[in-house]
DNA sequence: TTGAAAGCGGTACCAG
DNA sequence: CTGGTACCGCTTTCAA
């Protein structure tokens, strides 16, 4: 049974008797094509082993049943089980997801965003560099269907999912400072990045409310990408700075905090007050605990769901930001 | 600046004069078109914003550039670490990644081995299932260039890069052996899968050497899906078995261990000796150290450059198994 | 050096 | 209910 070329329409027409055309339509299960029909043609379609080309449906139709997920690098568990959210929710509806990485960076962003759209997917769902607008208003040109996930631009209107950051950063600091802390070292990402931002702000807002003052000096913003917590942790290590807690950027950040910070402590599992983002421990069972901000609904889905709305709608769609509540999580 | 409509060659050759051949020639640097030509071309194609469509370029040349990835799921740091090597190395070749998740279940497996065909994807890399080797064999009717990864058929010759899983399973458990430790618990992956026997031969075949017994109720089989580890040990902890360390299938299942044996120690971080592998830490960051199987090679980038080699060398290509050496690592 | 024409494999649209 | 035909946008081949 040697599959070599391609079995397309044509062969199951002429195996048939019948016309590609009726062929294409029968394998669609048109309701305009006689039962009987239809299922000579699914049966000899079986047969010969037909597995539709969807460059060429894609070609005349305009629909690739694709979209593309943008993130900085999926190898990060938290892009990773976003992702897989945003597979599995895909799937659901029949899409297939193409996946690039922009390691933060604006001209891969741009890359990929053109060579998504080279391919013609029906949509993007993206967690923006933002280290400018160019490449959103690049998106916005292009009229591809897009959904922001995570970040989202102050001033460009636009669909996104994201997390209530000021409240998260406000949670994570207000919970330490509540233990009796007054020295939180926070180690935040940039501030052209919302998240980034918003829970300094967050930050800023829990000292405020409780009358205790912001030391500038424990502020240290960082990159985001791998290995920029340790670097930060090490820097910071070489100046006695008074820290007793930690708010991390994210859980990730956290885990290379006290990794850095178990080469100075005769114990390497005693680690001291830290608070991250994301709750990764619930994707990844990690036996090292300390609480964490996170919310309660399914972002991938919300992604997916929001994505595949405003592919439906089409121009008609008004943008939508979900703004998802977070709270505080202790494994 | 609106861009509505996507542009065409016959846009660009309509404004230019030229026709849409010389127009799509002169884009692909074509030697046969003069320097003039190709620079006005080019120029007009960037004013009008031109970005070629895939999708009807593969329709004719039968080449997409997109290669395929199928794991059994992403959210694993591990595929996720190597989805990204893969990803950056079919990058500088110019190919884009799809990827699907299997969830280690053949149906899902076969579904995606059809859509990445319907894709008409250049070539696949696969961590199959292996529940049985149906798959396989569609993939080798279908002649789609295809490498396997992590793990191999014993009686299907195909293209495969894997670890020295007898190896590595050797050097874990000798480990543990050498350090006095007669009851080892392994905890493995099941025995279809090429890893999941190979590493438990090792196991065997360290204690083999050392001339001491292997005690068969040591020796506990589960899933490798997130969560399997947890229950295997939870199970076990209810028998009493006096086991004084572990080998665990890999270090996410490790970490799942010690989560579930720190409920039952006083101190969450005094933890028994345990190896796991896949050395995870060296890509990820943890604050819990043990020892860990790996290679030093790059298997990602093997992967990517057998598969492009395959796609060059088309039927004439003999299928190539290149097995990782590794080590212990300690990090 | 450039142009004309034939497809790639489907789908949309209209006719019968 | 089914067939005919144009056409999606690009590449290939051959002719000029």
């Amino acid at each position: 049974m040697a599959v070599k070329k391609r079995v397309t329409l044509k062969d199951i027409a002429d195996k048939t008797g019948y016309t590609i055309n009726t062929v294409s339509r029968a394998l669609k299960d048109k309701k305009d094509i006689s039962r009987e029909t239809r299922e000579v043609i699914h049966k000899t379609a079986g047969q010969l082993g037909y597995i539709m080309d969807s460059a060429a449906s894609a070609m005349r139709s305009g629909k690739t049943k694709t979209i593309a997920v943008i993130v900085g690098d999926i190898s990060n568990p938290f892009f990773g089980s976003l992702f897989r959210g945003i597979e599995l929710s895909a799937r659901k509806s029949g899409f297939t997801v193409i996946i690039y990485n922009t390691d933060e960076n604006s001209e891969w962003e741009q890359n990929a965003i053109f060579s998504a759209y080279s391919k013609r997917v029906d949509g993007i769902i993206l967690c923006p560099v933002q280290e400018n607008s160019e490449n959103i208003k690049l998106l916005q040109r292009m009229s591809v269907p897009f959904v922001l996930v995570g970040r989202y631009f102050k001033k460009i209107k636009t669909d996104a999912v994201f997390w209530n950051d000021v409240k998260a950063g406000e949670l994570a600091a207000g919970y330490l400072l509540d233990q009796g802390h007054v020295n939180i070292l926070y180690i935040g990402g940039p501030l052209h990045i919302s998240s980034g931002a918003d829970r300094l702000q967050g930050y800023r807002n829990a000292h405020k409310k409780r009358e205790i003052p912001v030391k500038e000096e424990m502020i240290r913003i960082t990159r985001i990408t791998a290995g920029a917590g340790l670097e930060v942790i090490d820097q910071i290590l070489g100046e006695d700075l008074p820290f007793t807690a930690v708010v991390a950027f994210s859980d990730l950040v956290a885990y290379e905090i006290l990794c850095a910070l178990g080469n100075y402590t005769k114990d390497k599992y005693t680690h001291i007050p830290i608070v991250g983002f994301d709750n990764i421990r619930e994707k990844i069972m990690f036996p090292v605990y300390f609480p964490s901000i996170d919310s309660r609904e399914n972002a991938a889905k919300i992604c997916v769901e929001l994505l595949l709305k405003k592919i439906q709608e089409g121009e008609s769609h008004k943008p939508v930001l979900r703004i998802l509540d977070v709270e505080l999580k202790h494994t």
